[in-house]
DNA sequence: CGATTTGTTGCAAACGTTTGCAATCAATTT
DNA sequence: AAATTGATTGCAAACGTTTGCAACAAATCG
């Protein structure tokens, strides 16, 4: 008689020796039948399925990981600015999250979270060597620049949203920053403004592109870029309100709004309306990134689309990209203005198109997409 | 001479007996040194520390789990409706996932991110079993009800946020949602409204208690409860919008409204503003969630507040204790309403606070709060 | 009918840590 | 001086998988 050995100790975890057992084979075989190998036997493989089905078992990850030398896992950061300890504010953010939550479990990766102070960022190395994940998405560039080009310099997978700088030596994925405010200012400019406002801090390279694309589309049309009619609100709810107030008691001088975020935006809209200002009659108002909530609000918001879906998509295709040592490359997402009620054509024959469209570079990275 | 056995494959991936080498020691050495067991010799432990990190040495946690038994993971599941295959759609949800982050994270704990079909939430308990995760956080309860209680019946730590039911076999942290809409409505009738709309899906438990609160305040100022001021409001955007247009197509009878978000409430502001209501002259508005957002639109938007931070707190607590198997608790947080615009009191001398506030229950999730 | 092939299974050695135990050596005690 | 103590260190056995290799039986071939 087989000395039965189950009550070893309170060894509460099931595993493939228990299962082996109970289906009267050795280890090796489950495992086989478990990974669906089709070097066991068909009935056998059935029962071993079944059972391991019937007992909810799932193999320990951590020693298949080990025995594999390769992890499952793709880490997602977000930095968090140490100046405002805000949790994640923008809400673009937060739904690109969910899309890469999304694109990674329909992938089979699973997604670690991770919130890194902004000078600890070189920290998530660490979250690679360790072998808790394969590669790195990192969600906001910000003012990393150098430590991103860092870590990549040193081999570590990643890749970022944020702006597409040539001659980066990391995978970055983004929206069309120069086209976006080129399509958003020319759309102003048809709407019969003239004093087309930036908002945003240009200090921040996507902002900086988006800006490079409004003097572009004020040069292309005979206007001159005025320097009162630029203002680096930040992207932070509170910061941006206080900064906006601010700009308003000062500054009266503008038909027009451009916004760096549809927050931004927004926030601007509820002001001018506490100031008597109708949007869009007295001053036309252009977000970005139409989050959902720019066609819920009233008047609902003109603004320039980021697809996030796409985006993360791209993100993930990346960082698998940047593993298997693939040389760097930039993707550009197509980007497009969202015409709403914030914003109103002057007259009906200009010959703008509703949605203006234009798809850039690079699109391989919605090629997996399920939806 | 000793064989030098560096080169045996291309072993990118530096471990403890690289280390052990350098340093001249066992690699048991190493693994005490680095875990700061003071078994170890001072400066041993010093050259080893320092060795590892100008390495950027970080220990495979893989094999470490293995070994211990144990993993520092804790998965988050966001359920996925398939109804709507929407992204996370409410921002609420969203900015919890970001405290959550936080707290995770001041504590040593890896996040897991996983969305998961509301239909096969079952899934998850694979996190827990196969080692991945030491423990479950739902967010957002809606109508899983059983399933949950099956989990944790099988012995699954999960921790829930969503409505706090007595009798339930799960840990629960929710706001106090009864007290919730009591607060609101207790403010609207102080404004001198009294046909007061409840907006919100009573089949959802959280919403079903604030409507019990709703009813409480309306019945204790001695008015009725008038079923057609009742509309099922979905909490996605799109069927919200959808819904309330609807809604205000067929009904005008209201003199109020009191939204179980902010997001309908925004909504539903946008929608009255376009129909020549003003707000809060016409219609008082007050929503749920207080949103950082709900400060920043215009008219600012009065709101319940349901403490984030230490919602995340205390969640991490519970699933802790879940895991301890200690017996399951329910977790009711300081709930308060926040006055803002779009509510206007009557008048003057009403003795309201001006900010109404009640803590509930135990707090003691709060406790280890760094912020 | 012996030899070869094919299909199915088990054995045992990894994978990179942690940790109980034993070994070593210097310092202290008797 | 022998014996005891205490502080450091190394050895080797886990942890739960995967997988190359060998073993075996049944089926096919010459």
């Amino acid at each position: 008689m087989a000395v039965m050995r189950s009550e070893k100790r309170p060894n509460t975890r099931m595993q493939m020796i228990d299962i082996a057992r109970m289906a009267g084979v050795s280890v090796s075989t489950v495992s086989r039948a478990l990974a669906g190998s089709d070097l066991v036997n068909d009935a056998t493989r059935k029962k071993i399925v079944d059972l391991a089905k019937s007992l909810r078992f799932s193999a320990n990850v951590g020693a298949q990981n080990l025995r594999r030398g390769q992890s499952q896992t793709i880490a997602v950061v977000l930095p968090k600015s140490n100046a405002d300890q805000q949790p994640v504010s923008d809400p673009f953010f937060i739904s690109l999250l969910g899309e890469l939550a999304d694109a990674l479990t329909s992938r089979g990766y699973d997604m670690l979270l991770t919130r890194v102070n902004e000078d600890h960022i070189d920290d998530v190395e660490g979250l690679v060597v360790s072998g808790r994940a394969l590669g790195i998405v990192v969600i906001g560039q910000w003012l990393h620049h150098y430590v991103l080009t860092g870590l990549a310099a040193r081999g570590v997978p990643i890749a970022v949203w944020g702006a597409t700088l040539p001659g980066s030596n990391y995978f970055t994925v983004g929206g069309d920053n120069r086209l976006g405010g080129k399509l958003a200012t020319e759309h102003l400019i048809a709407c019969g403004r003239r004093r087309i406002m930036f908002l945003g801090d240009t200090r921040l390279p996507e902002v900086a592109l988006r800006f490079e694309g409004y003097r572009d589309a004020l040069i292309g049309a005979g206007y001159l870029v005025n320097p009162g009619l630029t203002a680096a609100v930040p992207f932070e709810g509170k910061a941006a309100r206080r900064s906006l107030e601010d700009l308003f008691d000062h500054t009266a001088d503008f038909d027009a709004l451009f916004a760096c975020s549809d927050l931004i935006a927004m926030t601007a809209n509820g002001l001018l309306n506490a100031r008597g200002l109708r949007v869009p009659d007295d001053v036309c108002v252009v977000g970005y990134d139409d989050l959902s909530l720019a066609s819920q609000v009233h008047p609902t918001l003109t603004s320039v689309r980021q697809p996030l879906a796409a985006a993360a998509q791209a993100l993930v295709d990346a960082v698998l990209a940047a593993r298997e040592g693939k040389a760097p490359a930039l993707v550009v997402l197509e980007t497009t203005l969202i015409q709403r009620e914030s914003s109103q054509l002057a007259a009906s024959g200009v010959n703008k198109p509703k949605v203006a469209a234009r798809s850039a570079k690079s699109a391989k990275g919605t090629k997996g997409a399920k939806r």
